[in-house]
RNA sequence: CGCGGGGUGGAGCAGUCUGGAAGCUCGUCGGGCUCAUAACCCGAAGGUCGUAGGUUCAAAUCCUGCCCCCGCAACCA
């Protein structure tokens, strides 16, 4: 019998930067399912990639001063590397820029157009030119550019548009007739009423804007927009071709049995790819999974704050397997998790060195102590044996029945409970006093034996999620692991085999402030590393004349109180003192400067600024602040003490 | 009334869809054991399930009001 072909994707991910343990958690999350998958028999195909094109990719190019595609490229090798590191098991790996996936959305492209779904149209709106941005109406600050303040004129730019609404129905009816196929379910509702059931809008699928895309075939100053570019990576990867001359594998595994994806991007794949497929009358994937996200402990990861973690360091610290453990243990269904290197310690040293680590340590040592390593199958069975088979056996129908509904780390508590239920089973029967009883030395065989033969079938279930660590148990226990098959039977480990003669450890413990401490000087080092690297280069604005400079008025102003703004996050609202006269200021320096901290400062004010509503608050001026990358900001003042007032110039 | 997520023993979470004994991990305390990585096993303390009302024989769970926290958006002159 052939083995049932099984389709798997992740989202691509985004060759901006270097990926987060939050975007690494998707492959491993993946991975785990696809190598279990596997383990239950199917031809699993397991794809992943990155999305290359976009108008921030060309900017940050043109900032490093090299290419995009250089600057893809480079991103490209460094989340590869970071997947590989994690020991994931993917299939292929596609980019966005490889040539086949290029052609082949050129072509998707003009046969969607050809049929009359892709159509020419107007894209309206208030346009910058500065900025090359269209906005909405609603989006414009004072009937400015949100971004830079500039004047923003009407405009109508030229773009693509995807038909939606002609198959809003057909998608409805499916999502109703289909009820897997949006996961978790909430989702579902959520799709239906914020954007399905009011209407379709339809979908703006070029850019004039930019130049890194793929470009339009038969109209070359647009580019393919990253919808229908990127999530057309699905088919292209396994070969689907356009005029229907199929590569093998996208026969074979189109449709996908799952995409695996955040929970941000869930509109794009359940309304716009279904949309497309449709469109290109292919069936749909059966199912889409919107994961939550993990977070960092104290507050939303930023590089400014400077704590976003990275898979290579947490592996650096606790190693591959440890990192697998944790983001797939931490994330529930449904919630966002949460990860902090403390919590990272405590799961480290309570289940993997603990439970997991220290049970195969001491059952190895008994081994040797007792019987020189020799495992024997003594037969001598008593009833406290009996529950522990029992609940070995049944771990693997527990673990199959939470993956079925990919509850990945309800599947790994399952096989720790199996792992607990050893080192409980170790005090019921006593080895060492059975060891001080010449007559129980069957006995202690037969304890001895059950010990290695739950380990073994718990390595083994272990296998897809930490599969360095089921290899190093059965690799110390002296055999191999076992097929899914295999685990519905108690007692195949070889009676008479011998386990290694010294156990190694497989997860040392931690101390959680030394870890801390480390993480803390890693921290401050790549930190004092950066500003020693070179001062801030920054865009250089168009040369002004002295005259132009001196419209400017700039004077010393002293704060003489402050107060918060209430109701906004980042604004101060302080009295400054200017020669003889008291003018209000609001400034956005709530995050670095507390109401007392700026009393009695004499700080640089702007003072013909034209009077503005920030909040709703009235201010007039503006205290000037010097601010670095990490976006911190530093009041600027006078070098000696100055009276309030004095002019700068 | 901007959008969304959340408030369950000291900490972190599950349970809420499909009402029916308050559960898990860590921590604390007491005990056991000594094979092992100061580990393992047993037991205990500790919760008005944010709050006020409603529905019900029965509410953490369903309905309504309110409070608080966290993202995003906005305000960064």
């Amino acid at each position: 019998m052939s083995k049932i072909p099984f389709y798997m994707t992740t989202a691509i991910a985004y060759t901006s930067g270097k990926p987060h343990i939050g975007n690494t958690y998707e492959i491993v999350l993946a991975d785990s399912i696809a190598r279990f998958k596997r383990k239950e028999g199917y031809d699993v195909f397991f794809q992943t990639g990155t999305d290359e094109h976009g108008q921030k990719i060309e900017l940050k190019a043109a900032e490093a001063n090299i290419t995009p595609k250089e600057f893809v490229d480079n991103v490209a090798a460094e989340i590869k590397s970071i997947w590989d590191l994690m020991n994931t098991s993917y299939d292929k790996f596609i980019r966005t820029t490889d040539e086949d996936h290029e052609k082949q959305l050129k072509k998707i492209f003009l046969k969607l157009y050809q049929k009359g779904d892709i159509y020419k149209g107007h894209y309206e709106g208030m346009y910058c030119t500065p900025c090359e941005s269209f906005f909405t109406t609603s989006q414009l600050v004072d009937g400015k550019c949100p971004d830079c303040g500039r004047e923003c004129q009407p405009a109508k730019e030229e773009a693509y548009f995807f038909k939606m609404s002609k198959y809003a129905d057909r998608l409805i009816e499916h999502i109703n007739t289909h009820p897997e196929f949006i996961q978790p379910e909430s989702r579902k509702n959520e799709m239906m009423n914020n954007f399905l059931l009011p209407g379709l809008q339809d979908l703006c699928v070029t850019r004039t804007s930019f130049k890194w895309g793929v470009p339009v075939d038969f109209d070359d100053k647009h580019v393919i927009y990253v919808w229908l570019d990127a999530l057309t990576n699905y088919i292209t990867g396994i070969g689907y071709d356009a005029d229907g001359n199929h590569k093998e594998n996208f026969n074979k595994f189109w449709p996908a049995n799952l995409h695996l994806i955040g929970k941000d991007i869930i509109r794009f794949h359940t309304i716009y790819w279904p949309i497309f497929l449709m469109a290109l009358d292919l069936p749909l994937p059966k199912q889409i999974f919107g994961h939550p996200w993990l977070l960092q402990g104290d507050g939303k990861m930023s590089k400014s704050k400077g704590n976003v973690i990275y898979a290579d360091e947490l592996v650096e610290f606790f190693g591959v397997d440890a990192v697998r453990y944790f983001v797939l243990h931490e994330m529930p269904f449904e919630n966002d998790g949460v990860i902090t290197w403390e919590l990272m310690v405590e799961r480290m040293n309570s289940d993997l060195a603990n439970t997991l680590g220290n049970l195969v340590n001491r059952t190895i040592s008994m081994c040797n102590k007792y019987f020189d390593g020799v495992v024997t199958d003594a037969k001598v069975a008593e009833e406290v044996d009996e529950d522990l088979k029992k609940v070995v056996l049944e771990t693997k129908g527990k673990v199959c029945d939470k993956m079925a509904k990919l509850r990945v780390a309800d599947a790994m508590t399952e096989i720790f409970n199996l792992f607990k239920r050893c080192n409980k089973y170790i005090d019921e029967t006593m080895p060492w006093a059975l060891a001080k009883e010449e007559a129980k030395s069957d006995r202690l065989k037969t304890v001895l034996y059950n010990l290695v033969e739950s380990i073994t079938i718990g390595a083994s279930l272990l296998e897809s999620f930490m599969p360095e660590t089921a290899d190093n148990i059965v690799a110390q226990l002296n055999t191999t692991k076992r097929t899914m098959d295999e685990l519905d039977s108690y007692g195949l480990y070889p009676s008479g085999n011998k386990v290694v003669e010294t156990p190694t450890i497989l997860f040392a413990r931690l101390d959680v402030n030394e870890v801390l401490e480390k993480v803390e000087a890693k921290k401050e080092a790549a930190l004092k590393e950066e500003k020693a690297k070179e001062g801030m280069d920054v865009e250089a604005l168009e040369e002004i004349s002295i005259d132009d400079f001196a419209k400017v008025q700039l004077q010393v102003g002293e704060i003489i109180a402050c107060e918060e703004v209430k109701k906004s996050k980042k604004l101060l609202c302080s009295q400054v003192k200017i020669g003889s006269q008291v003018r209000q200021i609001v400034s956005g320096i709530k995050a670095h400067y507390s109401p007392e901290e700026m009393v009695g400062k004499k700080v640089v004010v702007v003072t013909n600024l034209k009077p503005a509503k920030l909040a709703g608050v009235l201010s007039e001026g503006m205290i000037l602040c010097a601010e670095n990358e990490a976006g911190e900001l530093a009041l600027v003042t006078t070098e000696k003490e100055m009276p309030s007032g004095a002019p700068i110039r």
